[in-house]
DNA sequence: TTCGAATATTCCTTTACAAGAATATTCCTT
DNA sequence: AAGGAATATTCTTGTAAAGGAATATTCGAA
């Protein structure tokens, strides 16, 4: 359970969430994140260490450069979880009615 | 955009959290909510704001109590959001090493 | 019409965390 | 070996947001 959590507050972060966004056409370089979102490569590197700690990004060290790119578990576990909620919305016509019934 | 961000914001909280996977048994009261977590009503209602605004819930009130329950929508557009996601593991076989070529 | 129960709100304090600035590290090139 | 590029780390500061305590609100029941 902790790692949803730990998925969801990585992803929660905007800038973060940019990140993402953007690493999904492709690998990235820290250098190149920093361009295309207007942050300074220190914050870059902050966020993508949370990305990395969680999980949400793997890092390919190439000489000097390092190559961020997604990782698809979490994600995957992530919309694991959203689908057991699925049951739920269809399971149910509104459990509300039988709820007031047994509230006494 | 934005409504992405604000679910998984108000998701990543780890009481919050709780209390989704609380309420998708069924609805809730904030009694009945404070009691399962050992919350303080106050923090469970504060929470419940967080999560209402954000279109997560929904209040039913009657009498004196108000009754929560969970609201598909949100959760339905972060799955949709992740299955977007679902190409990129298939589709590409690595792209890192299209990547590196074209890094000169 | 007052009382108590359930819930929301406000104010204050505290904590988590993101940004900024400076510095450290690593590696290539010369 | 030295210098410069790319990236990471550290320290500090600012701010958003969570918790605590007290109070306000709303409603049913007596």
């Amino acid at each position: 359970m902790g790692e949803k959590l730990t998925t969801l507050h990585a992803l929660a972060e905007p800038n973060r969430f940019h990140i993402v966004e953007l690493l999904r056409v492709g690998p990235l370089t820290v250098g190149e994140i920093a361009d295309s979102l207007k942050l300074r490569q220190p914050q870059v590197s902050k966020h993508l260490r949370v990305l990395s700690d969680s999980g949400l990004v793997e890092v390919q060290p190439i000489a000097n450069r390092r190559i961020y790119k997604l990782q698809s578990q979490p994600f995957l576990e992530l919309e694991e979880w959203l689908d057991t909620f699925r049951n739920i919305w269809e399971d149910r016509f509104d459990r509300l009615d039988e709820y007031l019934k047994d509230m006494k």
